[in-house]
DNA sequence: AACTCCGTCAACCGCTTGTTG
DNA sequence: ACAACAAGCGGTTGACGGAGT
């Protein structure tokens, strides 16, 4: 270490290249291939650093650099290789043929870091944001919501805004829910550490139940309207999220407990979507807990493959080719989406991320 | 028209890693 | 084993342009 910079040398150019400047570094390149990159400049007749001509040439000039837009293809590909590399930006490069690790990185910070933050998604962890301290603020939150039927505006604005809210409280608590059944179990030391939230340990599974029962309030009651007359407006309106005692991804051990049972149990009892979704399977609204079906995962799924660190064994085996290859997948395989839904479990994510975030 | 704010992205900086003598 | 060097890498900066006021 101790080493001297490259570029101290007193009079050497930075910043922009101009076109004269590119041809010389083009033209020497083709004619005699880089070389050593610190003797380049000198060779080419260029007033820069080595590192600066380098730079030049692999983040711009290079002939096989794509250039232009990111396709969809491209934005879920980073994403994923995100989610098991990390800030490996070189490592990523390699898996999109034409584009730079500079040109990555860049969309990255300035595009799909945004885009999943606006999903909910920590872009970090690429796990669903779980905010429990926000969980703390659905009781004002509903009674708010429960006044708005007493303002002046007009009735059909005011529904939508109490559907839309509902919804989107309710989905907030079910992946609560799941998440703290999911750390029920004393053996899940691990899921307890992914979570991270000192705040879950606050939360009881009656409170989120609880609030449940208030939204439903909200979503059933509180206008004097039965539910299907609440009017259907937008995505999040038309999101049920049904089916949870065939699909909620219990831990394999806490379902051999009567806690375990009793828990998932309660947990489909207590929420009317389950129930409504179960009706239209034409199975019983009062479920027996059945341990042939318990499902594997044992942790709120994360909408890609996670982080390195918490990555799976199959997915350490070959993470970036696992064939939860895909954004959302580990999501889509619980299954929510009933027959009779307006919108589905992939649809709402889809309009979600790749519409409402552009 | 002038100014400010903000998003984008090329380029830079400094650290790490790999190679060579 | 060690030092010196080149190349690679990722975080950060700053110029630029467009949108908003």
């Amino acid at each position: 270490m101790g080493r001297s910079p490259c570029c101290d040398k007193v009079g050497v150019k930075k910043g922009p290249w101009t076109p004269e400047e590119d041809r010389k570094l083009v033209d020497y390149i083709h004619n005699h291939g880089h070389g050593n990159w610190k003797n380049l400049p000198q060779n080419a007749g260029l007033n820069r650093c080595g590192k600066s001509c380098r730079l030049r040439w692999t983040n711009y000039l290079r002939p096989d650099i794509k250039r232009g837009k990111f396709s969809e293809d491209e934005e879920r590909l980073i994403i994923h290789l995100h989610s098991v590399l990390g800030n490996k930006w070189s490592m990523m490069a390699t898996r999109l043929p034409g584009r730079t690790d500079n040109e990555i990185k860049n969309y990255w910070n300035t595009h799909l870091r945004k885009k999943l933050l606006l999903m909910g998604i920590d872009p970090v962890t690429h796990r669903p944001k779980a905010d429990l301290d926000l969980l703390a603020m659905l009781p004002p939150l509903l009674a708010a919501a429960q006044n708005l039927g007493n303002l002046t505006a007009p009735l059909d604005n005011v529904l939508r805004l109490q559907a839309d809210a509902a919804n989107l409280a309710r989905f907030q608590i079910l992946q609560s829910l799941i998440q703290l059944t999911s750390i029920t179990s004393p053996l899940d030391a691990d899921a307890r550490n992914l979570l991270g939230s000192a705040s879950l340990q606050n939360y009881q599974f009656s409170d989120l139940l609880q609030m449940n029962h208030q939204l439903e309030g909200v979503m059933d009651g509180s206008l004097g309207l039965p539910q299907n007359q609440i009017p259907v407006t937008s995505g999040l309106s038309g999101l049920r999220i049904p089916q949870l005692s065939n699909s909620f991804q219990a831990h394999p051990e806490s379902s051999n407990t009567l806690e375990g049972q009793e828990m998932v149990a309660k947990f489909s009892d207590s929420c009317s979507f389950t129930e409504h979704a179960m009706e239209s399977n034409g199975q019983s609204t009062h479920p027996v807990f059945n341990s042939n079906a318990i499902p594997t995962s044992h942790s709120t799924p994360s909408l890609v493959s996670t982080s390195p660190e918490h990555a799976s064994a199959d997915q350490k085996q070959d993470p970036i080719n696992s064939t939860a290859s895909t954004p959302f997948e580990d999501w889509e395989g619980l299954n929510l989406d009933g027959p009779d839904n307006d919108l589905s479990w992939k649809d709402f994510l889809d309009q979600i991320s790749w519409s409402s975030a552009s």
